[in-house]
RNA sequence: UCUCCCUUAGCUCAGUUGGUUAGAGCACCUGACUGUUAAUCAGGGUGUCCUUGGUUCAAGUCCAAGAGGGAGAGCCA
């Protein structure tokens, strides 16, 4: 007799025709009366309950049903005589496709700490949170990829390897194929990157943006969405060694329609998540709500995490110069009071967490954006204002997780950006190809930079990075 | 890299002023019960108290160093 092909849960849930024979496979949450086996596919965060007629059912098979186990249920989908659900599995056929011993099976139906599950990442997906996050995660990817789609942007891949390191964003990881024992020398005594794989010094990309700008002076609008490397020694629930970026480039663009276009984008993708992700996210809900029941009231999250996504999508981003903000911190409560670990005194200093925090969490109680910024404390490729003391360059800051948005007008004009690679002692014959924009057909553009993992960490409510990507890299960290 | 905090059973945690044999819940094992929903009830403790050294009559507890983890800072997305 053969079974029915596999429902997968999510579907066997919704379904509205009972009475049929199905087949379900998936992994055991729960074992109760000898009789209901909750089981999880993973493609929902809800369990289908499945009734063993346990009078009829070999004991040694039903002493196999343990937390964990993967099984194979075939039976008469009926509706639920239990209050729990709408509709169960009356099992006429058990199949134990791979037993899980519990003494040595690390995961629990119980909480466990994130730490403990992050020290067991290749299991943690099996989890209630660990398999919401992994579902938003994917359904913003999704949402992220339509929103541009749908705005006519074309994506773009560049490099993951890449001979520049012009761009200043941080240390970068080298890559090489020379033996590290015994690499080539040169004369005087340097590693002779000549004769390395690519013949000079390559590295993982730290940003995609350099290339984008490229693809937007010829497609116009395009966006990146790919893996982005950083070598620095940060040990913050913010910052991964290996995170994913998004980085939109449109041509035509001045720095107030970058603004519009990331407001409008964040908004979106939340709004997108919010509508596709309402079981997950209420169950990261109502977990946050639980966590923060653990935690003094000075550590609780000021709005729950619901709350806060619909507050987010529906309010308007303040938008602040850097002159402005400077003005409001300088006249603050707790820079008068002397309460910042670094006051604000001057104009030009660049702003510290603490002062972002002030801003976005105690004045404006919204996500900000900051703009005009000093360009001494920004990058080279930023558009220099009429001032020339101030950068078109934008930050938007998210409560609880700081800077989620960097951007900037770029700067068209060949003279000033060639000044400006001299005075950040960048080697022009690194950025030639850069520059050559400049000189033929250039034009005023725009874009940004969205951290992937932050954006997850926002709208699961996560408290550390770690937990929103399946092998978190960090320093002194790569386990799996 | 800096500052602070943590490390006790498989997991989550308690452990008083340094004082006898190391504590709970969950998990697990044994049994009972069986339409349960974190099932319930009875019984069972499974331990290198992170490591090393020190103080002391006596250290899970105090001190020092090291390891691992976390939070914050810097850097940034």
């Amino acid at each position: 007799m053969s079974s029915p092909k596999r429902e997968k849960i999510a579907d066997l849930l919704k379904s509205q025709e009972v009475n049929r024979e199905v087949t379900a496979k998936g992994w055991v949450r729960a074992f109760r009366s000898n009789r209901f086996i909750a089981l999880n596919d993973g493609s929902t965060l809800h369990n289908v309950q499945a009734v063993v007629d346990y009078e009829n059912t070999d004991e040694d098979l039903l002493k196999r049903l343990t937390y964990g186990a993967a099984v194979s249920v075939f039976g008469q989908l009926v509706a639920s005589q239990g209050k729990g659900q709408s509709v169960e599995i009356q099992v006429s056929r058990l199949e134990i496709l791979g037993d899980c011993n519990p003494d040595d099976y690390p995961l629990q139906p119980k909480r466990q700490t994130m730490e403990f599950l992050r020290e067991n990442a290749h299991l943690r997906p099996r989890t209630n949170t660990f398999g919401a996050i992994l579902r938003v995660r994917h359904a913003l990817t999704f949402a992220i990829h339509k929103y541009f789609t749908d705005r006519g942007f074309y994506n773009i891949h560049s490099p993951i390897i890449t001979g520049s390191d012009a761009e200043g964003a941080g240390e970068m990881f080298r890559v090489t194929t020379l033996d590290p024992q015994n690499p080539p020398t040169t004369e005087t005594g340097a590693v002779d990157y000549s004769q390395d794989f690519f013949g000079k010094e390559t590295n993982l990309t730290v940003s995609g943006q350099l290339e984008a700008e490229l693809g937007a002076l010829a497609l116009s609008q395009v966006y990146t969405f790919g893996p982005t490397f950083r070598a620095e020694n940060s040990n913050t629930s913010r910052h991964l060694a290996e995170f994913w970026m998004i980085e939109p480039e449109v041509a035509f663009n001045d720095l107030t329609d970058n603004m519009d276009l990331a407001e409008d984008f964040l908004k979106e993708v939340i709004r997108y998540a919010l509508e596709h992700c309402v079981d997950d996210l209420q169950f990261l809900h109502d977990r946050q709500v639980q966590e923060d029941a653990r935690k003094p009231q000075n550590e609780r999250n000021p709005m729950p995490l619901l709350d806060k996504l619909k507050f987010v999508a529906e309010n308007e981003f303040a938008r602040v110069s850097y002159t402005e903000a400077v003005e409001v911190l300088r006249n603050s409560k707790p820079n008068k009071k002397k309460k910042f670990q670094y006051p604000v005194n001057e104009w030009g200093v660049d702003l510290q967490s603490e002062h972002e925090r002030f801003l976005v969490e105690k004045h404006y109680k919204k996500p900000v954006i900051l703009f005009d910024y000093p360009a001494k404390i920004k990058a080279f490729y930023m558009r220099l204002n009429e001032d020339e003391k101030t950068v078109r360059a934008m930050d938007i800051l998210f409560p609880g997780i700081g800077e989620i948005v960097g951007g900037s007008q770029r700067e068209e004009r060949y003279e000033v950006l060639r000044q400006k690679i001299q005075d950040f002692d960048i080697p022009e014959e690194s950025v030639w190809w850069y520059l050559d924009t400049r000189k033929f057909g250039t034009v005023p553009h725009s874009g940004f930079g969205l951290g992937f993992e932050r954006l997850v960490t926002f709208v699961t409510g996560m408290g550390n990075i770690r937990d929103v990507i399946p092998f978190p890299r960090t320093p002194q960290n790569a386990e799996f």
